[in-house]
DNA sequence: TAAATTTGCGTAATTGATTACGTAATTAAT
DNA sequence: ATTAATTACGTAATCAATTACGCAAATTTA
């Protein structure tokens, strides 16, 4: 089909099936020629069957990867064209014991010589191509168990997001976003306090002028995440309004900023990094255990908000 | 599953079938992920109206390679949502046209990065494997149209027959059969004659005596076909007697009967090979000409039943 | 121009599988 | 010993696709 090649992996189950489904339909027919009355689907139940045992629906479904109605039916079927014999269980009754009827093994010992040659036949197509479809199956079936693809394409998204963050520095245009971005998580924890004006009306002269920096994550352009590295002496720097936007989360934008913050702290010759935070924001929490950052007991805080102080050395 | 390593490759089938509904359940989940309200089986309608343009139901399903009662209940269920419009035919009323609603318009572009992500993580899942599937399906699907599944099942069974062919040297315990396999040819187009009941029932005398050779095919241990080499002088042999039963035709054994028999006139330094035959019996003939046999006019035979002759240099 | 054929598409029935649910038999727990 | 939980398996409902069928519009043929 010409249209899978326009649209891209994204139908690789369609894909399958179509072919899996002219697959069982010729399948179909090669039991016509070898004159055996049975149905492909038919196939793994009579399979598993063709040794001699008996054996229960729920026994069967578990062995050929089937529900156990579809067994049942399928057993049902056989029985109408006298492929297979029932019987309930001896010691447990709920259970019902399936086993080849006569007729069943009759067809058992003809149907060996389709066995051979179906397999030649497919195993000779398979060596026609490059690319073994079997094995493909098989490495697949292993590959989803690992990591479903669910995850696979989360992790691509993540990825992709990442590369579309871009951290730059402070400009006056961003100040709304700069004030907005922090004063939506403050006032839905905490409360504003005068200390959180001061530096986000004026950042300027409350931070950059006194030495600091301020980041800024854009995500596709817009202001989505703020961060700032406030001077306190020439070896430290305090990492202070960190926010990421409500929407923008789960993009990893918190850690493209703590890290681009830690790089900025290096260049200026910082030796350490502090911070003051509070243990409800676990999120945040994490992330600056992630960046590095210990706990420690130090000066009292001027935000009180504030419950918990980590450093990182550089 | 384990269980496709015992079954072989007879459960191809199956196998793809068990991959692709996982692959697609586990699709259907990346839609929620992506907050996308569009179910897997929309995907590939959804696929060809993306373009903006807007196409008719058959030719939707043409296109996607659906029937087009499929194509009907996917677009009612996307109308239900919204998601595209239909339209009459102005030219001819009884098509139906149909093309993305602004909603789906919407849909259409935030559903770009979810492509690009399915998309990379199957990529990247490829690039996990030895074995590409997505190319190993295309191979199939080509090789399929080239040679369906049943033909080469049925060359298959051919090679494998022939292969329990054996060609023997004639041996008293053979004698009825050689009379059996003549006769039921013989009387069921024509009438036993005088020759035939003299060669048929004593070939020793009048076949390996003077000088001739019998061949016997066996299939399975069981004779099931004949041929004889009568000798007409030191340079000529005769090939006649030539049957297969009715049970084993279509294993190739009359080829391999005359391929022997070649063999066999060569070995004795015969220059040329002369049979008489019937043109209704095509099959025969086609073998003979098959074989190298060329039509001559000759002498008269004895056989009243003979209205060709043929031969062959050696 | 009327009749026959083809085409477009909707509805119904079928297929092969699934989940959901109910019932009876077993087994475990109190 | 009674109650609760689990197991076996059948029936019913559902799903995604298919073939079969029918009707009406359009096109071709005579």
């Amino acid at each position: 089909m010409e249209f899978y090649n326009k649209t891209g992996k994204m139908a690789l189950g369609s894909r399958l099936r179509r072919l899996s489904e002219l697959i069982t339909e010729q399948a179909g027919k090669v039991y016509g020629y070898y004159d055996i009355d049975m149905q492909p689907k038919w196939f793994p139940v009579f399979y598993v069957l063709s040794a001699g045992e008996e054996k229960s629906i729920t026994q069967i479904a578990q062995e050929i990867g089937h529900s156990h109605p579809s067994v049942s039916t399928i057993v049902k079927e056989m029985m109408k064209r006298g492929l297979v014999q029932e019987s309930p269980g001896k010691t447990d009754g709920r259970k019902n014991y399936i086993k080849l009827s006569a007729q069943g093994l009759a067809i058992n010992d003809r149907i060996r010589d389709q066995y051979t040659d179906v397999n030649a036949a497919i195993e000779n197509a398979l060596n026609e191509t490059q690319y073994n479809i079997w094995k493909a199956i098989e490495e697949w079936e292993f590959l989803l168990e690992q990591k479903d693809l669910l995850k696979r394409v989360q992790d691509e998204r993540k990825l992709r997001e990442r590369k579309e963050v871009e951290v730059v520095a402070y400009h006056p245009k961003y100040q709304t976003a700069f004030k907005q971005l922090n004063e939506d998580w403050i006032s839905q924890y905490f409360k504003m306090e005068a200390a959180d004006y001061k530096s986000l009306d004026h950042p300027k002269e409350y931070i950059l002028d006194k030495g600091g920096h301020i980041l800024i994550a854009l995500y596709k352009g817009e202001p989505v995440g703020t961060c700032a590295l406030i001077k306190m002496d020439d070896d430290t720097f305090e990492l202070a309004k960190m926010a990421v936007g409500a929407g923008a989360k789960g993009k990893g934008i918190g850690w493209i900023l703590g890290t681009a913050a830690i790089e900025m702290a290096k260049q200026h010759d910082a030796k350490k990094l502090y911070l003051e935070s509070n243990t409800i924001l676990k999120p945040a929490i994490n992330l600056y255990h992630k960046l590095g950052f210990k706990k420690v007991t130090g000066e009292p805080s001027p935000y009180e908000r504030c419950n918990i102080q980590m450093e990182l050395n550089l």
